[in-house]
DNA sequence: ATAAAAATTTGACTCTCAGTCAAAAAATGC
DNA sequence: GCATTTTTTGACTGAGAGTCAAATTTTTAT
């Protein structure tokens, strides 16, 4: 019957989707220890062993809901790289992107981080880590495509590897949030500056690059209240404080 | 009894460090999933009762290691802070010493990172949070003083905020060794560049900050030799490959 | 429409393991 | 050497992840 299989198949997604969601509401709640399956079941009315026909594991469902939060990274990245400026003001809205992500889903990284504890990674399914990679290389697409560009225009500077500086973008970025996630930090002031300050620490970072055009002949500030107007607006004003 | 009290409390003092160290053994090899207090008890001879004399919950075993290599980052970064030379020389010495880190205690970041989830961290016990935050306070100290050399001798430049360039060195640092662990990333060169050009980055982002001596004018990667050779020696030769 | 067969759902059950605590053992004091 | 205090022990409890045979529902065949 192909008319039955495909409401079957629709349902089972459906009934994915509603586990994932719910997952998600628990995990925000109790967090990873106070999250169980017996608990689960009862929130989305099916059985526990039901649960298992979804995902193979807990750490799998825990998986499934990071990969969540990746796809939804992945949109606020295209949506700041469709930005109409220069390959470093287009840059700076993947900067932004990760900030507003970190305020609109302030326990996505630590989550993101948690399941990937090689003692929980290795507890996931290969399938669902499969998922997981192929949404990471889109997170990825855009700030390619923007460094592309950039080497394209001339912005970016010869002798400095593409590469190196998305890696180190990515890495001042995942640091930041873990930063100010985290339980103790080698210095007070440390966790309040550090989400604050991360737009400027961006522009440090992309000027010792030598990234044109340079933030002391381009106003920076303003790129990202234009981002803010433009891009961003309906993610913001979901945010209490920005 | 004087003597016998104080030969009981080396005693203790003993017992835990040997419990600490087999822990970070059996967290090595089998990872936090695997390991278990039975095994634990089994390993260091004696009871599981008697791991509880020292410790409140399982989780507060686990933070008495990271105590420990967070005890072993002081003790480089505060090595790295008395290497003579400028003050930025030092302070690419700190980012040295987390690489170096890195390689001695691969674990090391990822624990530390695990230790700190809320679910897990509400579980350990009050003063062993209490250490922890002591000790990171010792990492937090050579950093600060090369900072402030930094103002005094003229290096730094004028309307930076030395603790914003601080927080933006250790969330690269973070970052990047949480990446270097990563089991999945946005792009697959990332992992291979990230930990590799760590140093290069760091340079990009001072000379972003604009702090003195800038590394077209000063070759880094010499201070980086003589920072190998004088300073990490010992440590250095414990890595096979650097 | 009905029965047989297939697919799906269920929750009681197992097993592992963190944490407890009464009893045993060891240390101390007199 | 005996009484008291302190320390150690490991059997036990409870929680919760994961399983699986039985019950229920859906599909197919007649």
């Amino acid at each position: 019957m192909r008319v039955t299989m495909a409401r079957k198949v629709r349902e089972k997604q459906e009934r994915e989707a509603l586990i994932v969601e719910k997952s998600d509401e628990l995990l925000k709640e109790h967090g990873y220890h106070g999250f169980n399956l017996d608990d689960l079941a009862e929130c989305v009315e099916y059985s526990k062993g039901t649960l298992y026909q979804h995902f193979e594991s807990k750490e799998d469902i825990v998986l499934a809901v990071v990969i969540e939060h990746i796809k939804y990274r992945a949109e606020l990245f295209k949506k700041a790289s469709e930005f109409q400026g220069r390959a470093r003001e287009r840059m700076t809205g993947v900067g932004m992107a990760d900030s507003i992500l970190g305020k609109l889903v302030p326990h996505s990284f630590a989550l993101n981080q948690f399941v990937q504890t090689p003692s929980v990674w290795e507890r996931t399914s290969a399938k669902m880590r499969e998922i997981a990679k192929e949404m990471m290389d889109k997170v990825g697409e855009p700030p390619q495509a923007i460094l592309r560009d950039a080497v394209a225009s001339g912005d970016f500077p010869d002798g400095v590897v593409p590469h190196s500086v998305m890696a180190g973008l990515i890495c001042l970025a995942k640091g930041t949030h873990l930063i100010s996630q985290a339980q103790m930090v080698p210095c007070d002031e440390l966790q309040r500056i550090a989400s604050q300050d991360l737009p400027q620490n961006y522009d440090y970072f992309l000027d010792g690059v030598g990234w044109e055009p340079l933030s002391k002949v381009w106003d920076y500030n303003e790129t990202r209240r234009r981002l803010r107007d433009e891009v961003f607006h309906t993610e913001i004003a979901q945010i209490t404080e920005f």
